[in-house]
DNA sequence: TATTGTTATACTCTATAACTATA
DNA sequence: TATAGTTATAGAGTATAACAATA
């Protein structure tokens, strides 16, 4: 007999969803508090993680962080005026804008990278080495068939 | 020979914490929809989870957030303003205001904790049941010994 | 005609500083 | 004097709509 308003069935992975979010919420947390230290916040941290290896245009950029064209335009220009990342013109296409890392930025990108896996060893060091491989694992096959690309 | 600009020592863990960025960003993506989808943002989010089974004062909701008391006001104004929560007086501080959730408000979270826990399975699917408590054991685990309360 | 990017506008989130009311 | 909360202000992040230039 389910009332109106069922209460939601606990599903045996309801704990590892738990977990699986709290964690997260952790790991953005460091990952917001040592970009802040760079002025830098979670968009613009990953906008240098995309350009860290790419040359892209402004539309690939947006469809990669899931935001607006128009977003991208105050987003590229404040990080372009700290020197960060640069426009070019495309190759192929007269009206696309590319957008590249400049020295500046991959050198912030470079030092980021560093600092997070420096931050976030304490949380990790809650496990053996055997135990890290273990979630290593798992957490690359969560992230499906895509692997850890 | 440590040139100024040392490249960073990989560790070994660096794959982990590789996988553990990606897996939250996948999870916050998700999360980030769900609220999206209830006009809702994480922070939004946030603020009814801790809510859910408490009533607190301004202050105290800000530490849990780590943000400013001022950053509050208007979270909880628009909230309010929705419907989804509501203030009251401090039974033993004058100055104080409490924050707790309306009946829509707890009604709110209960429907988007399900849908969260619906739109992970995906991700969670990827694993068998053995594994699954597996990775809830050590996720939790890397959570520290303040568990997983 | 469709697509790329920018501009204009508006709203949310966030912080700092100044203020009020209570402790 | 110190603390709780709000207001004022400013800047970043986001979206929608209208526009210019190119395809």
């Amino acid at each position: 007999m389910a009332t109106p308003e069922e209460p939601p069935p606990p599903t045996a992975h309801d704990g590892l969803v738990d977990a699986l979010v709290q964690v997260s919420f952790v790991t953005m947390a460091v990952l917001s508090k040592v970009g802040a230290e760079h002025d830098l916040s979670l968009t613009q941290l990953r906008v240098l993680g995309i350009l860290r290896d790419r040359r892209v245009m402004m539309t690939r950029l947006a469809d990669f962080l899931g935001l607006e064209k128009s977003t991208m335009t105050g987003l590229v220009d404040r990080a372009a005026k700290r020197g960060l990342l640069e426009r070019g013109p495309n190759a192929h296409d007269g009206r696309a804008v590319d957008v590249f890392l400049s020295p500046a930025g991959a050198a912030l990108a470079v030092r980021f990278q560093a600092q997070v896996r420096r931050s976030l060893s304490p949380l990790i060091s809650e496990l053996g080495p055997a135990e890290q491989r273990q979630v290593r694992t798992l957490l690359e096959r969560m992230l499906g068939p895509h692997g850890p690309g």
